[in-house]
DNA sequence: TGTACATCAGTGAACGCGCGTTCACTGATGTAC
DNA sequence: TGTACATCAGTGAACGCGCGTTCACTGATGTAC
């Protein structure tokens, strides 16, 4: 029986919190080596080619390893990409439950999400671009990864939006369906915030775009806070 | 100076619209073999690939043609690819033209859409997978042109959406907002649609999708409608 | 502490393969008279 | 209508190239005694 994928985060993971660095220099070194494939397929995706278009050999040479060295990282590109997803979200989820968690209950946390979040994208810009990009366009297992990804934080969402006291009166699936569209105004914008062209006055246009979303996320709410408890259906 | 892509696609219109078929039997040889190459492209990306993968050899050998008879008809694969941006949008604005004038002025315009939108997108299903594949994912080309088209998508029901009496008192830029914001719900509806995996119950999923998504429609009009003409900001 | 052996991350040569593109061509279709 | 020539969509061979993957290897790091 083959080992799946997914047992490769776990145990990068495991290596990472237990043993921090310094446990070994191989294994420090390996690390690098690692980190330095990761970093070096958003880097080349940061130049606006798809994952799918990656070569193996090119990340190779972009990490200055040869492309033979690869193979002792992971088992294939797939593999690698994985690995980019569960990294990514792992990472997202936490500060956006931080956020929810600091504004809880609260009707400014859309508009202070909104602007963690754009706060986030600029800051980790390469990660974004590789899940806007592989969201749809990638292979079967990372855009199912992703979707899975996205469906958790519409959940978080949603249980948190029940905690709103305008919106305490809607049934789970109405919350649901309003989380999903919060999330849906917010990936949308992250996808609009990398078609800015760089150059003077991008700051400004997206600044105009997360505001754009942030009154989007106002109308929703008090949309979703005037529905009737039982609203016709 | 070169010959832009974006003539290929008018002087074919042309050709299409003003010689129909039958001019002469080798024009519509050609016109067969040049449909056979973007029908072959979108079969290929039918099967889960993104438009950045395929080849120029296997698109000419899934339209069985010889590689080198593909420059009779493209320049490259991105001039193919823009073609078929370009083919899509022309059909797909025309469509939502007629929906939207044909229940001008009314609330149920937005269900309406959508169930529209929905069987479009199941009768076209592979142009809309290439459109939400490379959104994001394609070359800067490809992706400009849809966002072009989207961003006119938009700006089209904005105007309808002035013509509403709920929300005659909105200004251009919240009316933009809105349909903004209704644009993003659709495109994350056909997004989620090309995620239900086949098989038996798939039109009960697409149906639960689908009538979130009206029901989405309908907070966000709802919303709209009880904003105040001059509200804070 | 020093030595002898084991481990294993990274090397470098080699392979067969499909790629994009070139070129000269063929032969059916179109045109001029 | 028939003939002689022009056009040009599609052919098939050939090219050089980067690809993924294999293999035996090297030499620094780790371990046992």
């Amino acid at each position: 029986m083959e080992k799946p994928y997914i047992y490769s985060l776990t145990w990068w993971t495991a290596v990472l919190l237990i043993g921090g660095s310094g446990m070994s220099l191989r294994l420090d070194r390996k690390l690098a080596t690692r980190r330095a494939l990761l970093d070096a397929a958003l880097a080349l995706m940061a130049e606006g080619r798809s994952f799918g278009t990656l070569s193996l050999r090119e990340v190779a040479r972009a990490a200055q390893v040869v492309p033979t060295a690869f193979y002792r990282h992971f088992r294939d590109m797939d593999e690698l990409g994985l690995v980019l997803v569960d990294e990514t979200f792992l990472t997202l989820r936490r500060l956006l439950r931080e956020v929810r968690q600091a504004g809880r209950g609260t009707e400014t946390m859309g508009a202070e999400s909104v602007r963690v979040c754009l706060g986030y994208v600029r800051a980790h810009r390469p990660v974004f671009e590789f899940i806007t990009r592989e969201r749809h366009g990638g292979t079967p297992a990372v855009r199912a990864a992703i979707a899975r990804e996205v469906r958790f934080c519409t959940t978080e969402l949603a249980d948190d939006l029940g905690g709103i006291a305008t919106l305490s009166h809607l049934g789970r699936e109405r919350l649901e369906l309003v989380a999903h569209l919060i999330v849906s105004a917010v990936v949308t914008l992250i996808g609009d915030l990398f078609d800015v062209p760089p150059g003077p006055g991008s700051e400004d246009a997206e600044a105009a775009l997360a505001g754009r979303t942030a009154t989007q996320l106002v109308l929703i709410t008090e949309g979703a806070a005037i529905w009737k408890p039982v609203a016709a259906r």
